[in-house]
RNA sequence: GCCCUGGUGGUGAAAUUGGUAGACACGCGGGACUUAAAAUCCCGUGGACAGUAAUGUCCGUGCGGGUUCAAGUCCCGCCUGGGGCACCA
């Protein structure tokens, strides 16, 4: 909002929005207007907007959009006889109000607290139509008492695979001790074999370090990403090019005894459930190639080493004859086994080069090819020639098995490294020019391959795997990329994992003793000793007996220090809403089988692969331990795009007091300087605002050309850094919440991306203004009991028609402009008719919500606009008996004629070459073929 | 490199299954009302050319081809903005 726009006036009769808001918000609030039952005959409509982190910062104009568009739908919804489930609350453990506590020494509690405050402020503002009674916060220990509940379920259970399903840890325990494990398909961190009789003879801890190898919620020595700058390890989805999402500070890898949560059991099911939800196909692609399922097989490779042999995994098993070495990656387990004497020194060499070397370093390397052989050689499984086996860092410990067998003439990277180290290529899939490039397309006729010659590359597959088989040394197998989700966080303001250690093996506490509250500490940050803040807890010790959290003392055992991370809470929130004040259960059964499911949920794009994918996991998992009745959490899915700022930044001529306005600066040697937005119109800098700004510019000079001092713009991320953020109070409090709605979707189609700017708000401010005149005819509000005429029924028709198909297509923004060309037809039909005003303010309520209602009262009702039924759309009154038609010649438009709709196709081609500007056009041609459309165009072919 | 998206006036954008490109707004220009300003209302507004004018002709939806009576829309090949995945075997 620039300070040069002009404050609207409030007049008498006006449309005066302060009031009008103020008075139906608290209409709302008093009558519980939007409280949802559970209980209902009305069919249900669940519409969920995506809970925000309450930041110091506040809500800016970008965060409504969303909560605009999903609000519009749950208003249309209640309208259309809905019962609306439209609830709102706060994802509030997160890491800047740790930060801010760290800093400051204030509880994270109260800042968040305070925080959520402000928001809720904003929020009820703008008019929004939230079940409030039903807000949840992740914080808060009725809360998190279910976050926890929830974990437990998950280490209670395991995976199988046979029937692809999470079944009860007990049903395994059972197993091991009938048969071992014999018969059993189940997702773990390592293959284990052992019998029922090994099983009997393990002792308690034995047996729980076995069981945690196939619990959902695991305990595990593994690589992890640890951030230094952070002090905590995080999860793959919150690391972007080797650096923390959130910071930018770097990351390495580091082995950790972490908390993780088995969610690559669930990649088939992820996969699949992609097909059943209606989200947009970009959205569905980042979800499919963050869980990366490729289809190849597992070739076991004999060595030299009688009893070692590798497994690789590869998607081109057709090219196996061309296969002339193996590589595996420097961490590989077997590679101190396969180094020879000869080669030890220079193995050891890479491999701590290739230790020392970060993952960020290792990417940006990519290029530079290194290698080193192991001296050892592997067996090819059909030809029996003997392979060396190499080391190198293209391949990947954590894909895979860690193996490839490299075929160079097929694979560009295996190509790279035969060249380098001039290893032998061999063509098997005709096509290419290997002398040159490696050939990678599927396509092509097998060669050089012994019994597959001459099959295409799907047949061979096909037929290599068999043979594999039959030889049982390979078969046919999947791959994902997706790994399992590192939980624990080392840091205070999370949700503390209900975990207790006897003698270092792992318990989960009884869930009568839950919630685990978060104990208070001396300090936010890490032990001297590395440990994690709620390692200073003093009493942190659980007696599981009793329940009672206390000091070191016979009966009580250390607790886990670790808590969860920031999506753990966002995992099940919507969960919680269909029922949030239940103390018993963390959703009541039949509750839950009447909401079921979000059937709108309305959000950022940024959380595609970290909350939409955790949330999917958790509720198949529910869903498997027979705790919800739905698999996929969410039906419809909605990203609204991001509004951008438009930072305004001037020139600084370096080392001088100086600024230069834009169409000079070129002459100087310049640094731009980000100014507030509010000294700005378009790129007119108001020059002694930026003086009184700061201090330090009062007395540096402004060069210009002109008259004005000119900024240039730019889109960018809406930030304070950059002093370009838009407050919605600002516009609320110039244009009221209506306004602000309508304007936010007039911007543009919902889910693309736009810069914000204020310049077209006037132009709805000016239509709702009209809007109201429409109810007050010379200044007084008037409506007449008389019949409309045609025209106007058609006007309201044609509008009833176009807004019910723009909202179910989520199309705000045209219908805005279908309510501006309505308001202009009915004020030129000088339309004051309650027939026509009564239905239009139920129409436009969904969108202007304040304005709908007053209008609606002064036309004499008493119940309030929310839960009227939608104006029901007529047919009839659209039905015309002529049309314009447009006359084409060749293609080109050249005239219209009107005339009776229900001609015949030969009598329209008559009237139209009847008409005089027909001949016109035709003068020296002849007529070709004529086209008729009836009701759409007449196109008439002439040369 | 692979995948997903988008590209239309000065600006934000419309255009249902191929059928009048630019609806609706903003901005800009002109006018009415006013002592004046604001507010409000009315008219014009894709570009080029011709005409005193009404009007007419041509060009126009990122670029180049194609299909069709007709293409912003369908097909092929490029350019380009945004996003995802990536030494992933």
């Amino acid at each position: 909002m620039t300070s040069l726009n002009l404050q609207p006036k409030i007049l008498g009769m006006e449309y005066n929005f302060k009031a009008i808001e103020k008075k139906w918000q608290q209409y709302w609030s008093n009558r519980k207007t939007f409280a949802a039952s559970n209980t209902s005959e009305k069919e249900k409509c669940y519409v969920l907007d995506m809970f925000p982190y309450p930041s110091g910062a506040g809500l800016h104009v970008g965060h409504p959009l969303g909560y605009i568009a999903s609000d519009i739908y749950a208003r249309y919804k209640r309208h259309k006889g809905f019962n609306v489930l439209h609830p709102m609350g706060y994802d509030a453990f997160g890491l800047p109000a740790e930060q801010y506590a760290i800093q400051t020494g204030q509880h994270p509690d109260i800042t968040t607290k305070a925080n959520i405050k402000r928001y809720r402020a904003q929020l009820d503002q703008l008019g929004f139509s939230f079940d409030w009674s039903r807000e949840v916060r992740t914080c808060e220990p009725d809360y998190y008492k279910w976050t926890q509940w929830i974990f437990i379920q998950l280490f209670d259970s395991w995976y199988d695979v046979a029937q692809q399903k999470a079944r009860p840890i007990t049903e395994l325990i059972a197993h091991f001790e009938n048969s071992g494990t014999s018969d059993i398909e189940a997702s773990c961190s390592e293959e284990l074999n052992f019998t029922a009789g090994d099983w009997q003879q393990f002792n308690a801890a034995k047996k729980s370090a076995v069981l945690l190898n196939y619990r959902l919620a695991y305990l595990s020595e593994s690589m992890v990403n640890w951030c230094p700058a952070l002090g905590t390890v995080l999860a793959n989805d919150e690391v972007k090019d080797g650096r923390s999402e959130r910071g930018g500070h770097p990351v390495e890898q580091k082995r950790m005894l972490q908390w993780s949560l088995r969610i690559a059991a669930y990649a088939q099911r992820l996969l699949d459930g992609l097909d059943q939800i209606d989200w947009t196909e970009s959205l569905k692609e980042s979800q499919r190639n963050w869980i990366g399922r490729s289809e190849g097989a597992a070739v076991t490779f004999a060595t030299e080493h009688n009893d070692l042999s590798i497994e690789v995994f590869t998607t081109r098993p057709d090219t196996i004859f061309g296969s002339t070495f193996l590589v595996i990656a420097p961490e590989h387990e077997y590679v101190t086994a396969f180094t020879t004497t000869e080669q030890a020194d220079a193995i050891a060499a890479y491999q701590k080069a290739a230790a020392m070397r970060s993952e960020r370093e290792r990417m940006a390397d990519a290029k530079t090819i290194s290698g080193c052989f192991t001296g050892s050689y592997a067996i090819h499984p059909f030809t029996g020639e003997q392979m060396p086996i190499w080391i190198s860092d293209y391949v990947l410990a954590g894909y895979g098995t860690g193996a490839v067998m490299a075929v160079p003439a097929h694979d560009s990277r295996d190509y790279a490294f035969a060249k380098h180290f001039d290893l032998p290529i061999i063509e098997v899939v005709a096509g290419g020019d290997i002398s040159q490039e490696a050939y990678t397309e599927k396509e092509g006729t097998l060669i050089n391959s012994d019994f597959l010659n001459g099959l295409s590359v799907k047949a061979a597959q096909q037929k290599i795997i068999a043979a594999l088989e039959e030889k049982a040394q390979g078969q046919g197998r999947i791959n994902y990329r997706i790994r399992d989700a590192i939980f624990g966080r080392q840091r205070y303001w999370g949700e503390p994992i209900p975990v207790y250690y006897i003698e270092g093996v792992p318990h989960v506490m009884r869930t009568e003793h839950l919630p685990l509250t978060l104990p208070e500490v001396s300090a936010y940050l890490p032990t001297a000793a590395g440990e994690p803040p709620l390692a200073r807890a003093e009493k942190w010790h659980y007696n599981p007996e009793t329940g009672e959290i206390g000091n070191e003392q016979p009966g009580f055992h250390p607790l886990e220090t670790t808590t969860m991370p920031g999506w753990a809470g966002s995992s099940w929130y919507f969960l919680r809403y269909m029922d949030p004040h239940n103390s018993q259960l963390f959703v009541g059964d039949n509750i839950e089988k009447y909401w079921q499911q979000v059937d709108l949920y309305i959000g950022g794009s940024e959380h595609a692969t970290g909350h939409l994918l955790y949330a999917r996991f958790w509720q198949k998992v529910l869903f498997d331990r027979g705790w919800v009745s739905v698999e996929e959490p969410f039906k419809k899915l909605i990203n609204q795009g991001m509004i951008g700022g438009v930072s305004a930044l001037i020139h600084r001529i370096k080392d001088e007091k100086k600024f230069v306005s834009a169409e000079l600066a070129h002459q100087y040697d310049t640094s731009l300087l980000h100014i507030d937005i509010d000294f700005v119109k378009d790129t007119a800098v108001d020059t002694e605002a930026v003086k009184n700004w700061r201090e330090e510019f009062a007395d540096y000079e402004f060069l210009q050309a002109g008259d004005t001092f000119h900024c240039v713009r730019e889109a960018e991320k809406m930030s304070k850094g950059k002093f370009n953020v838009v407050n919605p109070d600002d516009v609320v409090e110039k244009y009221g919440a209506d306004t602000l709605r309508m304007y936010e979707m007039f911007l543009g189609p919902l889910e693309q991306h736009k810069p914000w700017s204020t310049e077209g708000i006037s132009g709805v401010y000016n239509f709702l203004r009209k809007f109201w005149r429409l109810y007050h005819p010379g200044g007084n509000f008037a409506v007449t009991d008389t019949a409309p005429s045609p025209e106007m029924l058609k006007a309201l028709h044609k509008t009833i028609k176009k807004i019910n198909e723009d909202i179910v297509s989520f199309s705000f923004n045209t219908s805005v402009s279908a309510f501006m060309i309505c308001v202009n037809q009915l004020n030129e039909l000088k339309c004051n008719h309650r027939e026509i005003l009564s239905p239009l303010a139920v129409l436009l309520s969904p969108f202007a919500p304040h304005i709908a209602e007053e209008l609606w009262e002064k036309l004499g009702n008493q119940n309030g606009i929310s839960h009227e039924p939608f104006p029901e759309f007529d047919e009839k009154h659209l039905v015309e008996n002529s049309f314009d038609y447009p006359v084409s010649f060749n293609g080109k438009m050249r005239f219209k004629l009107s005339l009776p709709l229900g001609l015949a196709n030969g009598e329209i081609e008559a009237a139209v070459l009847a008409d005089e500007r027909a001949q016109k056009q035709l003068e020296g041609k002849t007529i070709r073929k004529v086209i008729v459309v009836p009701g759409k165009i007449v196109n008439i072919v002439a040369g």
